[in-house]
DNA sequence: CTGTTAGCGCCTTCAT
DNA sequence: ATGAAGGCGCTAACAG
């Protein structure tokens, strides 16, 4: 019924081992005779049995990645990013590989089993992006198997989240950024900042939330804890915590958000409440997602190359770039400073 | 070295078969030979070995998504609801099917050249998302693929893309949508009306330009060839293009782009050139994306249940949702009417 | 450079 | 309800 390798080799009058070798070009065969099975191919219109050829050369073409939601540009932009470095030549039957996206919705269980399946298909590399749930149980059960994946060949690589034992990490530096952040706000005046951070167990929210304190305590402003409020990494998020926050204290005149998304929820509340930014409350986001330029006024928030650190994640996970010195690197965001930060009111 | 289905047998002392029926369930095994069994594959760590699972039935887990590109909203929002169903019981081992999101970039041959890869994996289904390239080689070579696979017994769905032979299509009304959408800045009174199309020979850009000009014609509006300009689907396309329309007809009252992000483009170059939106400009963008509604002035679109037409794709791929009856159904858009249109300057 | 020979690990009739 | 046996389609030594 299917066409097998063996059809094509008896068409080519040659033996399957040939044509297999022609099919993977890692093994040298005369011009003359690639040629007769390369036509044969094409004439009975041969496809390549994928599993077959993974049970018998005990690796796949798959490479799986694992994110919170690629509906989320933050995901997508790092998921297109790793997809474009995996294909290319190196690899079996053409190069191609496949790219196998999980949505995790951060759930550390279902990063678990994504990752079982993923072993069990032999993926050639993994990926896993964004924060880690910070949960001791879990970050073990979670290192046990990255470490069963390594042993058992795929290469597994860390995107935009925090350092692990056995994996390759190129971190981002979250606490670094929300410092820088806080800082310029505080350099602008302001002294009652209103914090909207992220779900409470996760490490991207934590270390945002640290930068951010710590730059208050440098500056000697005093940290009021009624100041900061935990949401979700959505809009609505965004938007209810500005109006809580308001209520708290209607004299705050910036109001720092997680993420760019959450501070798009911001803007719309203090607009509702009839506030403008930056005059009557400064905005600040986070990751400079392509929208935030397109913001009125435009985002201040950090830059995280997400694209190329996505692309050099791949890169590495195909073994086509040496890892960083230690298997950790920081990556660096970057202050960028827009319209939606200003002088606080007088 | 690795663990087989073999030594979980041994371990629980019954035969290889036993075992995969266990893992497989669809099959009566005795209760406590199943614990038996479950608790050896348990204290051996053991994880089946998806290529031979998959050659030895002739089926896989994997499910192709065929996107122009995931880290564009329009495209990942679709993944994202797919993959959300594809899941769920009804396959083997666990049901636990994996997404295999491909990047094509609207290029015709990477389309052919992933569903080769797809077919190669025997992947259980495929989804193609967006609209498709028209050429008329093209389409044949696609369609011939797309029989293919279907007599593999790969299920082909598309999803946002016109219907084909074969296949069981979703399409979006974007004929309709874009005719609803000019009707409405007719109404308004626009008379001079810029449109942003994309790229030449996608279908999304015909049918949405096509209800366009009908809605023109309709309404007696003569339709300046000079209004049109064609570019990417992207911001950058929709700034340059606004700036070349106000260069041909400063007297222009509004512009309708080829979809959201186009639209953001068009925005920024209004602001940039000091027309306000929608008093001097009014502004018109497609899809709806998330942002749309956090522009200033918000975004006046038509909103595509890309979600909502995701996830009955991603049902019908796996078989448990009926296809619409001639395998064709057209997923209508709905007019979102927000501030940037308005009445033209007098 | 090419053919021969064994499996890779699992599923699935066919018996029992 | 369980076991035995053959084969899914391909690759990887090993010869030649």
């Amino acid at each position: 019924m299917t066409v097998t390798l063996a059809d094509v080799a008896a068409r080519a009058q040659v033996s399957p081992a040939t044509v297999s070798r022609v099919l993977n070009g890692n093994y040298p065969v005369a011009a003359s005779t690639r040629e007769r099975v390369l036509r044969a191919v094409d004439e009975l219109d041969y496809v390549l049995n994928g599993p077959a050829s993974a049970l018998a050369a005990a690796t796949s073409d798959l490479v799986g990645i694992l994110v919170n939601d690629v509906a989320d540009p933050f995901f997508g932009i790092m998921a297109s990013a790793i997809q474009s470095e995996i294909g290319g030549p190196g690899g079996r039957a053409g190069g191609e590989r496949l790219a196998v996206v999980c949505n995790t919705g951060g759930s550390p269980e279902r990063e678990l089993t994504y990752l079982t399946l993923l072993q069990r298909q032999r993926a050639a590399a993994v990926v896993l992006t964004g924060g880690a749930v910070e949960n001791g149980a879990h970050a073990e059960a979670m290192g046990a198997k990255l470490r069963k994946l390594g042993a058992a060949g795929t290469r597994v690589v860390l995107c935009g989240r925090p350092p692990a034992p056995d994996a390759v990490a190129l971190a981002f530096d979250n606490h670094g950024g929300g410092q820088r952040l806080t800082e310029h706000l505080i350099e602008l005046g302001h002294r009652r900042l209103g914090y909207i951070a992220g779900p409470e167990e996760r490490t991207t929210t934590r270390h945002r939330l640290e930068g951010h304190r710590e730059a208050l305590a440098a500056a000697g402003v005093k940290d009021d804890p009624r100041l900061t409020v935990h949401g979700r990494y959505d809009r609505r998020a965004g938007y209810e915590a500005t109006l809580e926050l308001l209520r708290r204290d209607p004299s705050l005149t910036a109001i720092v958000a997680a993420n760019d998304t959450v501070a798009l929820g911001a803007c719309a509340a203090l607009r509702d409440s009839g506030l403008r930014i930056p005059e009557d409350v400064s905005v600040a986001g986070f990751d400079d997602l392509p929208f935030a330029i397109d913001a009125v006024p435009a985002l201040t928030t950090v830059r995280l190359p997400l694209s190329e650190a996505g692309a050099r994640a791949g890169r590495i996970a195909m073994g086509r770039e040496e890892p960083p010195p230690g298997g950790i690197a920081t990556v660096p965001g970057e202050l960028m400073v827009r319209g939606s930060t200003g002088a606080p009111r007088a």
